[in-house]
DNA sequence: TTATAAAATTAGGTTTGCCTAATTTTATAA
DNA sequence: TTATAAAATTAGGCAAACCTAATTTTATAA
Protein backbone atom coordinates (compact mmCIF):
# COMPACT_ATOMS: atom_id res chain seq x y z
CA UNK A 1 0.00 0.00 0.00
CA UNK A 2 1.14 3.72 -0.52
CA UNK A 3 1.11 6.51 1.87
CA UNK A 4 -0.70 9.23 2.14
CA UNK A 5 2.13 11.22 0.54
CA UNK A 6 2.91 8.86 -1.87
CA UNK A 7 -0.86 8.76 -3.22
CA UNK A 8 -0.49 12.75 -3.57
CA UNK A 9 2.61 12.46 -5.77
CA UNK A 10 1.28 9.73 -7.89
CA UNK A 11 -2.42 12.23 -8.38
CA UNK A 12 -0.30 15.13 -9.29
CA UNK A 13 1.93 13.07 -11.81
CA UNK A 14 -1.28 11.52 -13.56
CA UNK A 15 -2.77 15.31 -13.55
CA UNK A 16 0.46 16.47 -14.80
CA UNK A 17 0.26 13.59 -17.71
CA UNK A 18 -3.28 14.46 -18.53
CA UNK A 19 -2.22 17.98 -19.96
CA UNK A 20 -3.26 18.82 -22.97
CA UNK A 21 -0.08 20.78 -23.80
CA UNK A 22 2.05 17.17 -23.28
CA UNK A 23 5.15 18.72 -21.48
CA UNK A 24 7.45 16.74 -19.89
CA UNK A 25 6.64 16.02 -16.25
CA UNK A 26 9.79 17.56 -14.32
CA UNK A 27 11.05 17.92 -10.84
CA UNK A 28 9.74 21.11 -10.58
CA UNK A 29 6.69 21.11 -12.15
CA UNK A 30 6.04 18.24 -9.48
CA UNK A 31 7.51 20.27 -6.85
CA UNK A 32 5.51 23.38 -8.08
CA UNK A 33 2.14 21.05 -8.39
CA UNK A 34 2.36 20.07 -4.56
CA UNK A 35 3.97 23.14 -3.44
CA UNK A 36 7.02 21.33 -2.26
CA UNK A 37 10.96 21.56 -2.78
CA UNK A 38 12.11 20.35 -5.87
CA UNK A 39 14.79 18.18 -3.21
CA UNK A 40 12.02 16.83 -1.82
CA UNK A 41 10.59 15.92 -5.24
CA UNK A 42 13.93 13.97 -5.86
CA UNK A 43 13.83 12.04 -2.54
CA UNK A 44 10.09 11.04 -3.74
CA UNK A 45 10.90 9.97 -7.00
CA UNK A 46 13.58 7.63 -6.24
CA UNK A 47 11.22 6.13 -3.54
CA UNK A 48 8.94 6.00 -6.25
CA UNK A 49 10.91 4.82 -8.78
CA UNK A 50 12.11 1.78 -6.53
CA UNK A 51 8.47 0.88 -6.02
CA UNK A 52 8.18 0.89 -9.71
CA UNK A 53 5.31 3.20 -9.66
CA UNK A 54 7.16 5.20 -11.79
CA UNK A 55 9.91 5.30 -14.45
CA UNK A 56 12.41 8.31 -14.55
CA UNK A 57 14.80 9.91 -17.33
CA UNK A 58 16.12 12.85 -16.97
CA UNK A 59 15.56 13.82 -20.17
CA UNK A 60 11.95 12.40 -20.82
CA UNK A 61 11.21 13.34 -17.17
CA UNK A 62 8.81 11.08 -14.97
CA UNK A 63 6.14 8.96 -16.62
CA UNK A 64 3.59 6.75 -14.47
CA UNK A 65 4.35 2.72 -14.60
CA UNK A 66 1.08 0.68 -15.56
CA UNK A 67 0.60 0.08 -11.68
CA UNK A 68 1.40 3.64 -10.90
CA UNK A 69 -1.53 4.41 -13.19
CA UNK A 70 -3.29 2.07 -11.72
CA UNK A 71 -2.65 3.36 -8.62
CA UNK A 72 -3.18 7.00 -9.36
CA UNK A 73 -6.75 6.40 -11.41
CA UNK A 74 -8.27 4.89 -8.27
CA UNK A 75 -7.45 7.95 -5.88
CA UNK A 76 -8.74 9.77 -8.57
CA UNK A 77 -11.56 7.66 -8.49
CA UNK A 78 -12.56 8.31 -4.74
CA UNK A 79 -12.28 11.90 -5.11
CA UNK A 80 -14.31 12.31 -7.82
CA UNK A 81 -16.77 10.18 -5.95
CA UNK A 82 -16.37 11.35 -2.72
CA UNK A 83 -17.28 15.04 -4.10
CA UNK A 84 -20.60 13.94 -5.19
CA UNK A 85 -21.23 12.64 -2.15
CA UNK A 86 -20.10 15.98 -0.50
CA UNK A 87 -21.96 18.44 -2.93
CA UNK A 88 -25.20 16.10 -3.30
CA UNK A 89 -25.68 14.17 0.21
CA UNK A 90 -24.07 16.96 2.24
CA UNK A 91 -24.95 19.92 0.34
CA UNK A 92 -21.48 21.58 0.46
CA UNK A 93 -20.68 24.49 -1.97
CA UNK A 94 -19.29 23.83 -5.21
CA UNK A 95 -15.82 25.67 -3.91
CA UNK A 96 -15.38 23.52 -1.10
CA UNK A 97 -15.77 20.26 -1.80
CA UNK A 98 -12.22 19.77 -3.45
CA UNK A 99 -10.60 20.46 0.27
CA UNK A 100 -12.56 17.30 1.88
CA UNK A 101 -12.26 15.18 -0.80
CA UNK A 102 -8.48 15.59 -0.97
CA UNK A 103 -8.20 13.80 2.84
CA UNK A 104 -11.47 12.02 2.06
CA UNK A 105 -9.78 10.06 -0.83
CA UNK A 106 -6.68 8.37 1.03
CA UNK A 107 -9.46 6.40 2.63
CA UNK A 108 -8.33 2.80 1.74
CA UNK A 109 -10.93 -0.02 2.82
CA UNK A 110 -11.88 -3.12 0.68
CA UNK A 111 -15.02 -2.28 -1.76
CA UNK A 112 -15.10 1.46 -0.47
CA UNK A 113 -15.32 3.16 -4.00
CA UNK A 114 -17.45 1.07 -5.49
CA UNK A 115 -19.95 0.87 -2.41
CA UNK A 116 -19.86 4.80 -2.58
CA UNK A 117 -20.10 4.76 -6.22
CA UNK A 118 -23.47 2.41 -5.88
CA UNK A 119 -24.43 4.47 -3.19
CA UNK A 120 -23.93 7.43 -5.39
CA UNK A 121 -25.95 5.96 -8.28
CA UNK A 122 -22.93 5.49 -10.91
CA UNK A 123 -22.05 8.77 -11.36
CA UNK A 124 -20.39 9.32 -15.04
CA UNK A 125 -19.03 12.98 -13.81
CA UNK A 126 -18.29 14.55 -10.34
CA UNK A 127 -19.25 18.11 -9.44
CA UNK A 128 -16.25 20.03 -11.60
CA UNK A 129 -17.30 17.89 -14.29
CA UNK A 130 -14.50 15.58 -14.60
CA UNK A 131 -15.01 12.09 -16.04
CA UNK A 132 -15.26 9.82 -12.86
CA UNK A 133 -13.04 6.13 -13.40
CA UNK A 134 -14.76 3.41 -13.26
CA UNK A 135 -14.22 0.37 -10.42
CA UNK A 136 -11.68 -1.32 -13.36
CA UNK A 137 -9.69 2.43 -14.54
CA UNK A 138 -11.83 3.39 -17.62
CA UNK A 139 -12.83 6.68 -17.91
CA UNK A 140 -14.27 8.47 -20.02
CA UNK A 141 -12.00 11.13 -22.04
CA UNK A 142 -12.01 14.55 -20.10
CA UNK A 143 -13.33 17.67 -21.53
CA UNK A 144 -10.35 19.15 -23.23
CA UNK A 145 -11.47 22.39 -25.38
CA UNK A 146 -11.70 25.58 -23.37
CA UNK A 147 -13.58 28.51 -24.09
CA UNK A 148 -9.93 30.56 -25.19
CA UNK A 149 -10.22 27.98 -28.37
CA UNK A 150 -13.83 29.25 -28.83
CA UNK A 151 -15.08 31.10 -31.76
CA UNK A 152 -16.20 34.86 -31.75
CA UNK A 153 -20.00 34.63 -32.22
CA UNK A 154 -20.03 30.86 -31.42
CA UNK A 155 -21.93 29.53 -28.08
CA UNK A 156 -20.43 26.97 -25.66
CA UNK A 157 -22.00 24.46 -22.84
CA UNK A 158 -19.67 24.78 -20.28
CA UNK A 159 -18.73 20.93 -19.30
CA UNK A 160 -16.50 20.99 -16.92
CA UNK A 161 -13.60 23.47 -15.10
CA UNK A 162 -9.87 22.79 -15.14
CA UNK A 163 -9.25 25.18 -12.43
CA UNK A 164 -10.69 23.73 -9.11
CA UNK A 165 -9.54 26.08 -6.86
CA UNK A 166 -12.13 27.71 -4.54
CA UNK A 167 -10.98 31.29 -5.55
CA UNK A 168 -11.62 30.32 -9.31
CA UNK A 169 -15.27 28.15 -7.96
CA UNK A 170 -16.50 31.64 -6.11
CA UNK A 171 -15.28 33.92 -9.23
CA UNK A 172 -17.92 31.26 -11.17
CA UNK A 173 -20.47 31.04 -8.51
CA UNK A 174 -20.35 35.44 -8.86
CA UNK A 175 -21.18 35.00 -12.33
CA UNK A 176 -23.49 32.78 -11.73
CA UNK A 177 -21.57 29.93 -14.15
CA UNK A 178 -22.49 26.14 -13.53
CA UNK A 179 -21.90 22.81 -15.49
CA UNK A 180 -24.34 23.11 -18.08
CA UNK A 181 -24.20 26.93 -18.69
CA UNK A 182 -24.60 28.18 -21.95
CA UNK A 183 -21.69 31.18 -22.98
CA UNK A 184 -21.82 33.15 -26.12
CA UNK A 185 -18.79 34.70 -27.10
CA UNK A 186 -19.10 38.09 -28.01
CA UNK A 187 -15.95 39.61 -29.10
CA UNK A 188 -12.02 38.84 -28.45
CA UNK A 189 -9.68 41.40 -27.42
CA UNK A 190 -6.67 41.44 -29.77
CA UNK A 191 -4.21 43.04 -26.94
CA UNK A 192 -4.64 40.60 -24.09
CA UNK A 193 -7.06 38.31 -25.71
CA UNK A 194 -10.02 39.09 -23.16
CA UNK A 195 -13.16 37.67 -24.07
CA UNK A 196 -16.19 39.62 -23.73
CA UNK A 197 -18.94 37.03 -23.10
CA UNK A 198 -22.60 36.90 -22.58
CA UNK A 199 -23.73 34.14 -19.42
CA UNK A 200 -26.85 32.25 -20.62
CA UNK A 201 -27.44 35.27 -22.60
CA UNK A 202 -27.11 38.18 -20.15
CA UNK A 203 -25.14 40.83 -20.53
CA UNK A 204 -22.01 41.49 -21.77
CA UNK A 205 -19.16 40.15 -19.38
CA UNK A 206 -15.23 41.00 -20.20
CA UNK A 207 -12.94 37.95 -18.20
CA UNK A 208 -9.85 37.59 -18.83
CA UNK A 209 -8.05 34.95 -21.12
CA UNK A 210 -6.60 32.79 -18.05
CA UNK A 211 -10.52 32.85 -16.85
CA UNK A 212 -11.09 31.33 -20.34
CA UNK A 213 -8.59 28.43 -20.76
CA UNK A 214 -9.96 27.34 -17.48
CA UNK A 215 -13.60 26.74 -18.62
CA UNK A 216 -13.75 23.65 -20.77
CA UNK A 217 -16.78 23.03 -23.27
CA UNK A 218 -18.47 20.50 -25.10
CA UNK B 1 -5.38 21.49 15.66
CA UNK B 2 -4.24 18.01 16.47
CA UNK B 3 -2.22 15.16 14.68
CA UNK B 4 -3.88 12.14 13.35
CA UNK B 5 -1.79 10.18 16.33
CA UNK B 6 -2.08 13.06 18.96
CA UNK B 7 -6.58 11.97 18.57
CA UNK B 8 -5.59 8.70 18.19
CA UNK B 9 -4.32 9.04 22.43
CA UNK B 10 -7.23 11.37 23.25
CA UNK B 11 -9.71 9.18 21.82
CA UNK B 12 -7.88 6.18 24.01
CA UNK B 13 -7.62 8.10 26.81
CA UNK B 14 -10.93 9.00 26.99
CA UNK B 15 -12.13 5.82 26.29
CA UNK B 16 -10.11 4.48 29.48
CA UNK B 17 -12.04 7.22 31.50
CA UNK B 18 -15.02 6.06 30.11
CA UNK B 19 -14.93 2.63 32.02
CA UNK B 20 -16.95 1.53 34.70
CA UNK B 21 -13.87 0.09 36.59
CA UNK B 22 -12.61 4.01 37.06
CA UNK B 23 -8.72 2.69 37.92
CA UNK B 24 -6.04 4.98 36.84
CA UNK B 25 -5.21 5.49 33.82
CA UNK B 26 -1.49 4.67 33.41
CA UNK B 27 0.78 4.91 30.59
CA UNK B 28 1.06 0.86 30.23
CA UNK B 29 -2.79 1.39 30.08
CA UNK B 30 -2.41 4.19 27.13
CA UNK B 31 0.20 1.57 25.76
CA UNK B 32 -2.42 -1.57 25.66
CA UNK B 33 -5.25 0.12 24.32
CA UNK B 34 -3.04 1.53 21.31
CA UNK B 35 -0.94 -1.42 20.68
CA UNK B 36 2.17 1.40 21.93
CA UNK B 37 5.30 0.83 23.46
CA UNK B 38 5.23 2.48 26.87
CA UNK B 39 8.41 4.53 26.01
CA UNK B 40 6.30 6.08 22.93
CA UNK B 41 3.25 6.82 25.04
CA UNK B 42 5.84 9.09 27.63
CA UNK B 43 6.04 10.97 24.58
CA UNK B 44 3.01 11.69 23.96
CA UNK B 45 2.19 12.56 27.61
CA UNK B 46 4.49 15.45 27.12
CA UNK B 47 3.26 17.01 24.19
CA UNK B 48 -0.24 16.07 24.96
CA UNK B 49 0.37 18.11 28.30
CA UNK B 50 2.59 20.67 26.85
CA UNK B 51 -0.20 20.98 24.80
CA UNK B 52 -2.85 21.39 27.47
CA UNK B 53 -4.76 18.66 26.65
CA UNK B 54 -4.04 16.28 29.16
CA UNK B 55 -2.71 16.55 33.20
CA UNK B 56 -0.43 14.13 34.17
CA UNK B 57 0.63 13.12 37.80
CA UNK B 58 2.34 9.78 38.49
CA UNK B 59 0.55 8.84 40.69
CA UNK B 60 -2.79 9.69 39.71
CA UNK B 61 -2.46 8.65 36.15
CA UNK B 62 -3.62 10.76 33.00
CA UNK B 63 -6.31 13.02 32.97
CA UNK B 64 -7.94 14.97 29.94
CA UNK B 65 -8.35 18.49 30.73
CA UNK B 66 -11.91 20.49 29.90
CA UNK B 67 -10.10 21.07 26.02
CA UNK B 68 -8.69 17.43 25.73
CA UNK B 69 -12.01 16.35 26.66
CA UNK B 70 -14.02 18.59 24.30
CA UNK B 71 -11.58 17.42 21.44
CA UNK B 72 -12.02 13.87 22.40
CA UNK B 73 -15.86 14.41 22.13
CA UNK B 74 -15.78 15.41 18.66
CA UNK B 75 -13.42 12.52 17.60
CA UNK B 76 -16.41 10.02 19.24
CA UNK B 77 -18.35 11.79 17.64
CA UNK B 78 -17.40 11.36 14.09
CA UNK B 79 -16.50 8.03 14.77
CA UNK B 80 -19.93 7.02 15.66
CA UNK B 81 -21.62 9.13 12.82
CA UNK B 82 -19.43 7.30 10.27
CA UNK B 83 -19.99 4.18 11.70
CA UNK B 84 -23.72 4.76 11.26
CA UNK B 85 -23.62 5.93 7.87
CA UNK B 86 -21.11 3.35 6.50
CA UNK B 87 -23.44 0.41 8.11
CA UNK B 88 -26.98 2.26 6.79
CA UNK B 89 -25.76 3.68 3.62
CA UNK B 90 -22.94 1.82 1.99
CA UNK B 91 -24.60 -1.29 4.17
CA UNK B 92 -21.31 -2.74 5.57
CA UNK B 93 -21.57 -5.35 7.75
CA UNK B 94 -21.54 -4.98 12.11
CA UNK B 95 -18.01 -6.03 12.29
CA UNK B 96 -16.31 -4.14 9.21
CA UNK B 97 -16.99 -0.77 9.95
CA UNK B 98 -14.98 -0.16 12.96
CA UNK B 99 -12.23 -0.12 11.15
CA UNK B 100 -12.91 2.17 8.20
CA UNK B 101 -14.49 4.85 10.75
CA UNK B 102 -11.14 5.01 12.66
CA UNK B 103 -9.62 6.58 9.78
CA UNK B 104 -12.28 8.95 8.63
CA UNK B 105 -13.32 10.20 11.86
CA UNK B 106 -9.83 12.04 11.86
CA UNK B 107 -11.37 14.00 8.87
CA UNK B 108 -10.95 17.62 9.87
CA UNK B 109 -13.74 20.25 8.13
CA UNK B 110 -16.17 22.84 9.28
CA UNK B 111 -19.34 21.69 10.06
CA UNK B 112 -18.62 17.75 8.35
CA UNK B 113 -20.14 16.34 11.67
CA UNK B 114 -23.29 18.61 12.02
CA UNK B 115 -23.60 17.73 8.14
CA UNK B 116 -23.11 14.28 8.30
CA UNK B 117 -25.56 14.28 11.58
CA UNK B 118 -28.35 16.16 9.45
CA UNK B 119 -28.03 13.79 6.34
CA UNK B 120 -28.45 10.64 9.17
CA UNK B 121 -31.06 11.90 10.54
CA UNK B 122 -29.67 12.74 13.94
CA UNK B 123 -29.49 9.21 14.80
CA UNK B 124 -28.66 9.02 19.07
CA UNK B 125 -26.87 5.50 19.36
CA UNK B 126 -24.30 3.85 16.78
CA UNK B 127 -24.30 0.38 15.38
CA UNK B 128 -22.75 -0.93 18.38
CA UNK B 129 -24.97 0.96 20.61
CA UNK B 130 -22.84 4.08 21.92
CA UNK B 131 -24.30 7.46 22.34
CA UNK B 132 -23.67 9.61 19.78
CA UNK B 133 -22.42 12.83 21.04
CA UNK B 134 -24.23 15.91 20.17
CA UNK B 135 -22.42 18.96 18.39
CA UNK B 136 -22.42 20.98 21.89
CA UNK B 137 -20.57 17.70 23.44
CA UNK B 138 -23.38 16.56 25.37
CA UNK B 139 -23.63 12.75 25.20
CA UNK B 140 -26.13 9.97 26.57
CA UNK B 141 -24.92 7.91 29.43
CA UNK B 142 -23.78 4.65 27.66
CA UNK B 143 -24.68 1.50 29.01
CA UNK B 144 -22.79 0.26 31.71
CA UNK B 145 -24.49 -2.96 33.00
CA UNK B 146 -23.27 -6.44 31.32
CA UNK B 147 -25.21 -9.62 30.86
CA UNK B 148 -21.92 -10.80 33.37
CA UNK B 149 -23.87 -8.66 36.08
CA UNK B 150 -27.44 -10.45 35.69
CA UNK B 151 -28.95 -12.50 37.93
CA UNK B 152 -29.48 -16.39 36.84
CA UNK B 153 -33.65 -16.65 34.98
CA UNK B 154 -33.38 -12.95 34.32
CA UNK B 155 -34.00 -11.91 30.77
CA UNK B 156 -32.06 -9.19 29.30
CA UNK B 157 -32.04 -6.64 25.96
CA UNK B 158 -28.99 -6.27 24.05
CA UNK B 159 -28.23 -2.44 24.73
CA UNK B 160 -24.81 -2.18 23.37
CA UNK B 161 -20.85 -4.07 23.18
CA UNK B 162 -18.24 -3.30 24.54
CA UNK B 163 -15.60 -5.12 22.66
CA UNK B 164 -16.56 -3.92 18.79
CA UNK B 165 -13.30 -5.76 17.40
CA UNK B 166 -14.15 -7.49 14.55
CA UNK B 167 -13.43 -11.43 15.76
CA UNK B 168 -16.28 -10.15 18.70
CA UNK B 169 -18.47 -8.66 16.40
CA UNK B 170 -18.45 -11.96 13.96
CA UNK B 171 -19.09 -13.89 16.76
CA UNK B 172 -22.32 -12.06 18.01
CA UNK B 173 -23.06 -12.62 14.25
CA UNK B 174 -22.56 -16.36 14.12
CA UNK B 175 -24.76 -16.44 17.73
CA UNK B 176 -27.25 -14.49 15.77
CA UNK B 177 -26.80 -11.42 18.16
CA UNK B 178 -28.05 -7.92 17.33
CA UNK B 179 -29.07 -4.56 19.09
CA UNK B 180 -32.21 -5.41 20.68
CA UNK B 181 -31.73 -9.14 20.94
CA UNK B 182 -33.46 -10.61 24.21
CA UNK B 183 -31.06 -13.25 26.03
CA UNK B 184 -32.00 -14.46 29.00
CA UNK B 185 -29.57 -16.27 31.74
CA UNK B 186 -30.09 -19.87 32.17
CA UNK B 187 -27.42 -20.69 34.52
CA UNK B 188 -24.15 -19.60 35.69
CA UNK B 189 -21.44 -22.39 36.05
CA UNK B 190 -19.84 -21.58 39.39
CA UNK B 191 -16.24 -22.43 38.36
CA UNK B 192 -15.08 -20.18 35.75
CA UNK B 193 -18.65 -17.88 35.46
CA UNK B 194 -19.31 -18.73 32.31
CA UNK B 195 -23.01 -18.55 31.87
CA UNK B 196 -25.74 -20.68 29.79
CA UNK B 197 -28.23 -18.41 27.87
CA UNK B 198 -30.84 -18.31 25.78
CA UNK B 199 -30.93 -16.45 22.80
CA UNK B 200 -34.54 -15.39 21.84
CA UNK B 201 -36.06 -17.90 23.59
CA UNK B 202 -33.70 -20.07 21.56
CA UNK B 203 -31.95 -23.79 22.73
CA UNK B 204 -29.21 -23.31 25.36
CA UNK B 205 -25.54 -22.09 24.27
CA UNK B 206 -22.27 -21.54 26.58
CA UNK B 207 -20.55 -18.19 26.43
CA UNK B 208 -17.64 -17.31 28.51
CA UNK B 209 -17.73 -14.83 31.24
CA UNK B 210 -15.28 -12.55 29.13
CA UNK B 211 -18.40 -12.77 26.72
CA UNK B 212 -20.95 -11.81 29.57
CA UNK B 213 -19.12 -8.52 30.18
CA UNK B 214 -18.67 -7.37 26.93
CA UNK B 215 -22.42 -7.56 26.47
CA UNK B 216 -24.22 -4.49 27.90
CA UNK B 217 -27.83 -4.95 28.63
CA UNK B 218 -30.80 -2.29 29.36
C1' DT C 1 12.29 -5.41 55.67
C1' DT C 2 14.01 -6.86 51.72
C1' DA C 3 13.87 -9.26 47.38
C1' DT C 4 11.45 -9.39 43.22
C1' DA C 5 8.41 -8.04 39.82
C1' DA C 6 6.06 -4.50 37.37
C1' DA C 7 5.77 0.12 35.71
C1' DA C 8 7.80 4.28 34.19
C1' DT C 9 11.35 6.68 32.31
C1' DT C 10 15.61 7.86 29.82
C1' DA C 11 18.91 7.47 26.18
C1' DG C 12 19.65 6.73 21.82
C1' DG C 13 18.04 5.10 17.23
C1' DT C 14 14.93 4.60 12.91
C1' DT C 15 11.84 6.00 9.11
C1' DT C 16 9.10 9.29 6.63
C1' DG C 17 8.73 13.39 4.45
C1' DC C 18 9.90 17.51 4.50
C1' DC C 19 13.49 21.56 4.53
C1' DT C 20 17.83 24.87 3.28
C1' DA C 21 22.14 25.68 1.24
C1' DA C 22 25.58 24.39 -1.82
C1' DT C 23 26.84 22.27 -5.99
C1' DT C 24 26.40 20.30 -10.45
C1' DT C 25 24.14 19.80 -14.73
C1' DT C 26 21.53 21.48 -18.52
C1' DA C 27 19.41 25.00 -21.28
C1' DT C 28 19.32 29.65 -23.22
C1' DA C 29 20.98 33.79 -25.05
C1' DA C 30 24.47 37.25 -26.11
C1' DT D 1 31.38 29.89 -27.75
C1' DT D 2 30.81 31.42 -23.48
C1' DA D 3 28.29 33.66 -19.83
C1' DT D 4 24.17 33.35 -17.34
C1' DA D 5 20.06 31.52 -15.79
C1' DA D 6 17.29 27.67 -14.66
C1' DA D 7 16.76 23.01 -13.20
C1' DA D 8 18.29 19.07 -10.80
C1' DT D 9 20.78 17.02 -7.39
C1' DT D 10 23.49 16.24 -3.17
C1' DA D 11 24.56 16.91 1.60
C1' DG D 12 23.08 17.60 5.85
C1' DG D 13 19.28 18.64 9.10
C1' DC D 14 14.74 18.63 11.43
C1' DA D 15 10.23 17.11 13.56
C1' DA D 16 6.94 13.47 14.30
C1' DA D 17 6.06 9.20 16.04
C1' DC D 18 7.54 5.25 16.63
C1' DC D 19 11.12 1.66 18.49
C1' DT D 20 14.72 -1.22 21.75
C1' DA D 21 17.61 -1.58 25.62
C1' DA D 22 19.01 0.05 29.91
C1' DT D 23 17.89 2.20 34.11
C1' DT D 24 15.18 4.01 37.79
C1' DT D 25 11.11 4.12 40.46
C1' DT D 26 7.21 2.05 42.60
C1' DA D 27 4.44 -1.76 44.13
C1' DT D 28 3.91 -6.44 45.94
C1' DA D 29 4.88 -10.38 48.47
C1' DA D 30 7.83 -13.43 51.22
Amino acid sequence: MNTFSEENYLKAIFRLSQMPDNKKISTSAIAEALGNNPASVVDMIRKLTDKQLIEYDKKKGVKLTTQGQKDAIQIVRKHRLWEVFLLEKLEYRWDEIHDIAEELEHIKYHDLADRLEKFLGFPEYDPHGDPIPKANGKMAKSFSASLADGKVGGSYRVAAVRDTSSEFLKYLHKLEINIGTQIKIIEQIAFDHSLIISIDNGEATTVSSKFGENILIS
